[in-house]
DNA sequence: CAGTTCGTGCAACAAATGTTTCATGATCGG
DNA sequence: CCGATCATGAAACATTTGTTGCACGAACTG
């Protein structure tokens, strides 16, 4: 016989409540009110915090239909799991077709986009371009679509810093440079899932040189994360559609390379300053006009 | 001196990573990959799920600094708190100097960009994208840091259509193809102000030619817009900071490739399916585990 | 009022947990 | 080639965990 709709193990606790002893009851808000430390310390230590006997936790469970307290945080683990984020939720099953079809296609990503930019943790940002402050020469990598990143990001850097800054392999995809990484020097390794090998032989050369390491990669468990001083995590999947999204790893090299610029003062400013002047005297722009 | 992000223990775990011994690598990847569960299960299960010896984790433990694995546990279970509810949310208002200055930048920045998004116009991205489909051959044209932006649409068009899409100046930067543009072809310009003589340039020889353009740019009145079938704008002086910003910019250009593929169907499904089972083949990716 | 049931805290229990030790095999340097 | 160090798995260890038996007191019942 199966029992009511068993949703969550919390509702089921507070459906339970009004007719459980006085002493259980209070054990059961203790529980809902602090369910996170219920999945994650032990019995023996919330009796402790609620004033409670470590008996009761048991009888709680018992009294809600489960076997035991095991069992009753096994469930509330369970119901805490992170990963469901409803993936599919209001995503690509609902294909529109006719005209306006590729429209929400491309609204539903922009927004997507959108949402996900003020997710990217902005302290490591900040630290990230301490490091590439303080650093001697600053190497760049990024594979396929990633290069696209590194190249913005070697642009950005070199208008103010163009001695130091060199982008790895941009004299064929061979050109991998991994001897000439030095301690004091910065590497930086943009990349995501799934993850090229050319990536991580550079996170790991950069590593062995004793290199300051700074990977832009969508999560922390990225091969080439491993080992780095600094991690920069984007939402690649965040939007609809079939390629990855590029857009957080873009702002982030933006406001890497802004605060970098930041922290370079006068000096840097002077130096944009010869970079644009020369520019100019080559007529690479078309002049303004009222 | 300011080091490295301590914040974390995943942060030490993965700095610390690469120096350890295999099996401990091992182990410190499961537990990085799997935090959560490593926070709820004991050391035994996960031992048994990641295939390894219990004692594993205590070494892991003891290896990055910590007494033992309880209390790698704990620190895990504290990073992982729920309602560590935006320290920095009302904190960095309105201070300029300091240490918070640049994670103000930063989140500005950020907040900024994703504002833009929305407002970028989905309807001629749209219409931009079935000009793509209609192309005979695709030519793509940035000069300066929009080169980038420039070489991801190349990259990701050529996924599903490896034979008719090209860089405009792949060559080199004198290496234009302005004499190579033919009616029924498409051309895409992408340059916000100041503009470049070059891409003015391409815009006018696609013009003269009859070749459909399309142009990304910031404004309507850009030179290379003049003509032009399809304008796609973003706000590139959007956000603060002292470069302009190509989130936008890259956004269009993702929706772009995104209903341009849509749009091809089952033929371009088949093409991005070939092309993957090519870079597959050519073990360029690292292969995914548990 | 006596008898019963129920709620509750305490303490003892078996099971499981994290840790340590030890033996074995691999790796490295002289 | 040998000795030393290190990495690693298995088993023994002390501790902690969740559970249960028991006693006491309150509340309810006849």
């Amino acid at each position: 016989m199966i029992g009511p709709a068993k949703s969550s193990p919390l509702s089921e606790l507070r459906i339970a409540l009004p007719s459980l002893p006085m002493r259980l009851q209070e054990v059961g808000r203790f529980v809902a009110a602090n369910d996170y430390d219920a999945t994650t310390r032990s019995m023996r230590d919330l009796a402790a915090v609620a004033g409670a006997d470590p008996a009761a936790f048991t009888r709680l469970a018992k009294a809600i239909g489960y076997s035991g307290w095991d069992e009753l945080r096994a469930a509330l683990t369970e119901a805490r799991r992170p990963s469901q984020i409803a993936p599919f939720s209001g995503r690509a099953k609902s294909r529109r077709h006719g005209p306006n079809a590729d429209i929400a296609l491309v609204t539903d990503k922009l927004k997507a986009e959108a949402a996900g930019l003020p997710r990217i943790p902005a302290q490591p940002i900040a630290e990230a371009a301490r490091a590439l402050h303080d650093a001697k020469r600053i190497w760049i990598t990024g594979y396929r679509s990633c290069r696209s990143v590194a190249e913005l990001l070697n642009y950005e850097l070199r208008l103010f810093r163009p001695e130091q800054v060199q982008l790895v392999g941009a004299s064929g995809p061979d050109d991998l440079d991994l001897g000439a990484f030095r301690a004091g020097e910065a590497v930086i390794v943009i990349g995501f899932m799934p993850y090229t090998h050319a990536s991580v032989r550079v996170a790991q050369a950069a590593y062995r040189a004793g290199a300051t390491l700074i990977a832009i990669a969508d999560s922390v468990t990225a091969p080439m994360a491993e080992g780095t001083d600094h991690v920069l995590l984007f939402e690649a999947a965040a939007s609809p559609g079939f390629f990855p999204s590029l857009t957080g790893a873009i702002a982030i090299a933006q406001s890497l390379a802004a605060v970098t610029f930041s922290l370079g003062g006068t000096a840097a400013k002077k130096r944009l300053e010869n970079t644009e002047a020369r520019l100019a005297a080559a007529s690479t722009y078309v002049s303004e006009k009222g």
